[in-house]
DNA sequence: TTTAAGCTTGAATGTCTATTCAGATGAACA
DNA sequence: TGTTCATCTGAATAGACATTCAAGCTTAAA
């Protein structure tokens, strides 16, 4: 999870002939994928997802909660953190609408906010033992 | 991305009776989701795999490999950064397999993995685009 | 209405990460 | 063999992040 773009580096400015600062081995190629490439925009808000995941805490997090729908002080017994530290990541979590929360007396509840993301998690769970 | 497990925290040694910290709403619950959540291990190489996938840069990359295999002089010509930049990067996404590399020449061609990491690309930027 | 439990928050600190820069490697070509 | 091109690498700097600590809410029970 960084900040972006605050890159203008020097290549070749996509401009005209096949000039180039260090080279382009294929520039037709490279005019084609660069126009089929995904924006800026969204390799960030994807970066921001992915990044949600990136944390073994978190994931352990998520993992609990693909079980079941669990207080705060409960997942922070679970996974051995402080509930501030699992308050801090549950609220990463929820402001990428990764979990989902109710409050029922002094107790809120968190738990995942949709199966997709039961799914991704276990797609790479699997994906990691193949390899 | 980060270290994990320097901690060993406050919390209740998990060991017997209703003991807690800061009480702890349903023991049983946690005893049991406790038995079944991923790994430290497991969840360290999770972390790592989506921190791969947690940076713009990097998803530019990929979504340039997802169309062609190409070298690092057009790689870096597309997502308009430095040559070394690039090679940083596709070297954390080598170390943890997401892409293959083969030389020809002087020049070293990139390409996705396995269609495990398209899908995935995938999977995610079409989830983002629900919500 | 006091007190306390459960949770959240902001600031501060230590750690990790990405880029840059300079230099090193390996392959091709003169 | 010497030179150049394409890529890689290590060190250093700057920026981002997670936990802790202390304090602030909110709800329920005394």
């Amino acid at each position: 999870m960084n900040k972006v773009d605050k890159s203008k580096k020097t290549v070749s400015p996509e401009g005209d002939a096949p000039t180039c600062d260090s080279s382009l081995v294929h520039l037709e190629q490279v005019r084609q994928v660069q126009s089929e490439i995904v924006t800026t925009e969204k390799a960030q808000q994807m970066a921001q997802f992915f990044g949600a995941m990136a944390d073994p805490h978190r994931l352990k997090l998520l993992s609990a909660l693909v079980k079941a729908e669990l207080c705060v002080c409960d997942l922070a017994a679970v996974v051995k953190m402080s509930e501030s530290a699992v308050s801090h990541q549950l609220r990463l979590l929820r402001n990428l609408r990764l979990v989902k929360h109710r409050r029922e007396g002094r107790n809120v509840y968190y738990s995942l906010a949709d199966a997709h993301i039961a799914n991704l998690y276990r797609e790479v769970a699997e994906h990691l033992d193949e390899v």
